[in-house]
DNA sequence: GTTATTGTAACTACAATGGTTACAGGTGGT
DNA sequence: ACCACCTGTAACCATTGTAGTTACAATAAC
């Protein structure tokens, strides 16, 4: 299946949050530029609260970036909201047969390949940072 | 959300289809080291068919390598048996709003990155070959 | 204090996954 | 030709993750 689209939004909010930096932005706000429901974006603001990505408060307006864009990367972001522990991307097989050659050492070798492919993504993720895609949000607008 | 495990269940049945080439190989007897279904490997047995990297047929012991372990590697397997289409490992939010500048230019910016991110894993699951993950499946046996 | 907004719980709908049973149809040995 | 075995596939179920929605107590700003 698919990287949940947490992520997107994620991404979403951040960069609007530093573009509208100067307004007020509230979840009801947010939620008219991602089109979704307000709730929803409450829910991925407090997982990027949780990661130290966003300030946050309740009451009125209430999520501001903890860090300068420049600081902050998808890889941040991705493990913000990605509740899957990291390591985790592929999924193995559980209890393979130890009686068989191949099952009792499958796990280790998989794993030592799926750990690999998956940090090769995050390294591209890390590659980029929140202010490159605002960059890049803002040149698409002229 | 991770990876479906019939990612690693088909490593599994390749490698054993190869290690077990003497033997009569049903969706039984492989079930049996990967510890689930029958059915389960005949499904992912199909799709593995349908993708050219075993030879198929009905009634006894109907499977077998369609190329040398050398010449498949997990790329193609991954690709087999993940009916996402490529270039979906993440999953983009629909319909963002068009009247804001975020909304209107996100998709083609986190589309770029996202291919990025998704090529830089699969470069790495075309480098191993079933014949490597053979190898290093029987040098754990010793 | 009143109003607006957050944080969170609860519920729903939906899709993907993996396990299971069932069975029609093909294969190979005798 | 017969028979035992196996495949391919459909159907169904339970589980899980996701996202949308309603509701509401707690909190901040004015």
């Amino acid at each position: 299946m698919s990287i949940s689209s947490r992520f997107a939004v994620a991404i979403h909010i951040l960069a609007l949050l530093d573009i509208n930096k100067e307004g007020r932005n509230t979840s009801e706000f947010i939620a008219g530029s991602v089109n979704t429901n307000p709730v929803v974006i409450r829910r991925v603001i407090g997982l990027l609260g949780k990661a130290g990505l966003v300030h946050t408060s309740p009451g009125v307006g209430g999520a501001s970036l903890a860090r300068p864009p420049r600081e902050i990367n998808l890889l941040d972001v991705y493990r913000a909201v990605q509740n899957d522990p990291p390591g985790e991307l592929f999924a193995a097989h559980d209890n393979p047969n130890p009686k068989c050659p191949v099952g009792q050492n499958i796990q280790g070798t998989l794993e030592t390949v799926f750990k690999q492919a998956e940090s090769a993504m995050e390294n591209e993720l890390a590659k980029v940072t929140l202010d490159q895609i605002i960059f890049d949000l803002v040149r698409g607008d002229r």
